[in-house]
Parts: structure tokens; C-alpha cells; sequence
DNA sequence: GAGCCTAATTCATCATAATAAATCTAAGCG
DNA sequence: CGCTTAGATTTATTATGATGAATTAGGCTC
């Protein structure tokens, strides 16, 4: 039918090499490639910076051309999972998925869904305030200096849509600093992610809207307050105050105009 | 829901900047042909089903041989981005990132995170009473009664370790189905990841524990009130007894010894 | 007109060869 | 003796062409 020039479909074959193809018959050759490898590692209970085999050798294991094995490398890669490197001592090698990489496919998950800014308020509201509260008395200083740094950055309200697009960026960034400081690793990265979308929103100031100075003023303060609260180890003061500026900022965003840029988003290349 | 702040969908967002080839350096030929293949696509707003053309017009469009276009194409297919048929009429399609493979991909990046029990349930308990109290009154009449069904799937505790497991697994998919009722797709999302990671994880029950006849009875009951409070539209009611549910699966999940799979999450082969 | 068969189209896989990049080695120079 | 650097080596990268397999469309038979 759809597989003959594998003899794969007879239970008592013994395969050489090929010891373990249970199921996987719909699938084309480089994807069960990757799907063994995957396994060849999780076995082998491998780590960052562990290597494969090289390309040879991975040829003469599965038995397949090499341009199967390159697509198979190709299906890893693009899924963070390994990388490769030419020249001795190159080849490939296990490597942990960045955080980046991680946002960006999941992202690509989401440019199908048009996400609204309700959506993503009505979880940050929950999910912020309680980051927050377990953050209070763990920052060390230099975290701590850093978000004083970002809060402080910018002194007084924004005389251009631009500069104000700036400091909104600015303001995300604060978000996912805190973030990325959060023992909760999967409370952080669901953080991170949504400042990330916001980020990557275009924003369309109206015309006729001036900047609400007295808006952007308290979101500044409660930056500000924040990392005291952060620092003098007040969960419940840290809470409240974030509360408080996630409902700011929900406010001045429904007070914009937004769209959301349809471009994948794009993995920030070391920048 | 208030889905006002959603715009429509406006024509034209291309920044003329990037529109071409701007920082190409340090990247493979075939991510840069996959690069450039997603702008192609993005460009033109092309949606799912769209057709790509073919790896002919392919390797003259972009002047690279048949290997480095497969290779891009494995890329894009294993982000779930394009799909590829062979036959007449065949050929690479657009295709929607599904919900099982952003999970997959997701998994991947936490594999090496090593998620705690309590980070996990620290975010349910935040989320999941929300998104029951946005869906009150929201359900049809079919996915209420396929929960009420799913609630009553198992009317007596386990008799064994077994039975216990597919009780287990049963609850999470309860959960999921709840997430796939939400019209806040994030929130949808992230709650549905968690049920996923908590049904991958290999559980090891006390010998000495017995099954806590209480709780289970209790986690029962909240399904089916929660169904019930639904159904009439009680958001705060649903929001309590999920909470509720949340604290009582916590504690049942604190008094068993689990060890997450250490596999890369599979996708679902079909579903 | 229904059903089967053949042919055309398109991707899938394999094989081979030449190229490029990274590293290591050791000769050459100061 | 130590540093530099040219070349050799290892490994991945790209290219090319040929053959195979899957799917559909159209035609042929009855």
C-alpha cells in the first residue's frame, strides 16, 4: 500500500538496527529519523552540549541517504532541540530550547487566533499581581538596581507618539525583567510571552486622543513603588500594586488603537 | 465577552523596510530560504489551505538546489506551519499551527525546566476559576452535556492503581474539554497545557496511602455542580467550586510521590 | 454511465561529488 | 622558546541528477 521499500510492517522482523519501529507508518522517512533520535536521546537520559553521532555514522545507523538525515537534523533543529556545528569536534550535539525559540513558535501557534486585548489583560490581572507577591524579599540587589534602572528610565511623559511607543516598549520590558526573575518558571514564561505579543503589537495612536498625563504618571509611580514593595519584601503591598497598574494599563491600551502586526514573529537574533 | 477592543483585520501593515533580505548573515541557506518563504506567505496574507508553489518553481525562485528547498520545507513542517502533499494537485500548502503540536513544541522547551506540582497548581488556581466564570451561561446544550458525561464517567473511587490513573486522566481531560470552551484562546491554551503536562506525568502512589475515599467523592461532586452552576449561568458559583476543586486535586496530588516522563511529548498521532 | 486502468504530476529518496567552514598541527619566524 | 600562521583534516553544506512512490485525472471498456 503506502510503505514497500521498508520492510517495516511484519511483526517478527528482525530489523537490524532498526530495533524499536512500533508505530509510525503514516509518517515520512526524515520525520521517523527525528522521532528516533529523539528517543535515541531521551534514553540516554542526554543533556545540553551532549553530541551525536555525525552524519556517517547516523547514515549507517538508520540506514537512509544522507539527505535524510540532513532533513531529519533539519526537523530537530527547527525545534530548538539540537545544533550543529561544522568543522573537528563539530557535528551535532543536544541543546536546551531557548526561551526565544520557545515564545516564537508558540507565537506562531497564536498569529492564527487573533488574540484581543481583553484576552490578554484578563490574564495578566490574575497572573502578574501574584508574581509579584512571591517575588517580594527574593530579588538580590543587582535585579533589583536593574528595575530601578528601567523604571527611572524615563522621567516624564512622552511629547511623541514614537517617544511614547518607546516608553511602552520600555514599560514590557520591566514586565518581562520581572519575569524572567520568577521561580515559577511556567508563571514567567506565560508573562513573558504576553508582553512579548504586546510588544510586537503596532500601535496606532488616535489622532485626537492626547497622551493622558496624569495615567502615565501613576503607571510610573507604581513602577517605582513596586520595586520598593519588591525590595522591603511586601508581597501583599507588591500585589496590590500591580493589580492596580494592570488595570492602568488596560485602560490606556483600550484607549489606543491597536492591531496586531501579522508577521510571524521572528526570533530576536541575539541582539 | 467583551471582544471590542479585537480589530478587523486592516490590509497592508508591511514595513517597506524589512521587506527585503535585511540581515542574512550567520544563517544557514536553508533557514534563510524558510525565512523567506514565511514572508513570502505572510506578505501575500495567505491563510490555511493556500498553496505554496512547487519545489520546482521553488529552486528557481530562490536559486538554491532541491536539497537546501526540502530542507526549508522540513523546517516550516516541523513548526506546523505548511503541510505537503505529493501527487498532482499536490505540493505544500499553508496549514494552521494545530493546538496539539504548539503544545508538543511548548513541552519541549519545559522538558528541561523541571516543573514543580505546586508552580503548576499555583497558576490553576488562578485560571481556572476565571475561565469557568467567563464561561457561564456560555455553553451550549452538546458540550454541557458531553462534560456532564465526562463527570459521571466514573461513578465509584478506584479499586486500584490502575483505576486510579484513568480517573486521573479522565479529570484532566474535563479539564481540557472546559479549555476548549473558552473564548479567551490564551487562557484556553495555557489551562489545557497544564492538563496536559499533569496527565504525562507517570504517577507513583503511596503504597501506604490509600486512596482518600473523602476527596475523591468531593472532586466528583464539584464536576458535576460545576456542570450544573454552568448550565444556569452562575459565574460566581462556578468560580467557587472550581477554586474549590483546585485546592482539594492539589492536596490528592501532593499525596502522591509523581516523577515527570522524562520523553519529549509526543504528538497525538490523530485526534 | 459506472468502474477500472493507465498516465501524468508531484513529492520522496538515494547516491555521488564538490565546496565551505572550523579546528588542529606543525613548520617557520622572531 | 614562544608566538604566528599556512596547511591538512574533519565535518557539515550545497549541488546535481537519477530513480521510486503516492496521488489524482482522464480515458477506456463494458
Amino acid at each position: 500500500m503506502m510503505k514497500n521499500t521498508a520492510p517495516p510492517i511484519s511483526p517478527k522482523v528482525t530489523d537490524p538496527k532498526v530495533t524499536d519501529a512500533p508505530r509510525a507508518l503514516k509518517r515520512s522517512r526524515p520525520v521517523q529519523v527525528a522521532d528516533q533520535i529523539k528517543r535515541w536521546v531521551v534514553e540516554r537520559d542526554l543533556r545540553k552540549g551532549d553530541k551525536l553521532p555525525n552524519e556517517a555514522e547516523m547514515i549507517a545507523q538508520f540506514k537512509v541517504s544522507k539527505g535524510t538525515v540532513r532533513e531529519a537534523m533539519r526537523i530537530l533543529e527547527a525545534q530548538g532541540l539540537i545544533v550543529t556545528k561544522t568543522g573537528p569536534g563539530g557535528g551535532s550535539s543536544v541543546g536546551e530550547v531557548s526561551k526565544d525559540r520557545a515564545m516564537s513558535l508558540l507565537g506562531n501557534y497564536f498569529y492564527f487566533k487573533d488574540l484581543s486585548l481583553s484576552d490578554i489583560y484578563q490574564i495578566r490581572k490574575l497572573l502578574e499581581p501574584e508574581m509579584v507577591a512571591n517575588l517580594a524579599g527574593h530579588l538580590d540587589d543587582s535585579t533589583l538596581a536593574e528595575l530601578r534602572a528601567m523604571a527611572h528610565q524615563y522621567p516624564e511623559p512622552a511629547r511623541s507618539p514614537e517617544e511614547e511607543k518607546q516608553q511602552h516598549i520600555s514599560s514590557l520590558a520591566f514586565h518581562a525583567r520581572l519575569a524572567e526573575a520568577s521561580d515559577n518558571d511556567l508563571l514567567g514564561f506565560v508573562i513573558a510571552f504576553m508582553a512579548r505579543i504586546l510588544a510586537d503589537l503596532t500601535v496606532y495612536r488616535r489622532l485626537y486622543a492626547a497622551p493622558n498625563k496624569e495615567l502615565w504618571e501613576r503607571g510610573r509611580r507604581h513602577q517605582i513603588e513596586l520595586v520598593d514593595a519588591l525590595e522591603r519584601g511586601d508581597g501583599p503591598g507588591a500585589r496590590a500594586i500591580m493589580l492596580s497598574h494592570m488595570e492602568g494599563a488596560e485602560t490606556m491600551m483600550n484607549a489606543q488603537e491597536m492591531r496586531i502586526t501579522r508577521e510571524f514573529m521572528a526570533e530576536t537574533p541575539t541582539s
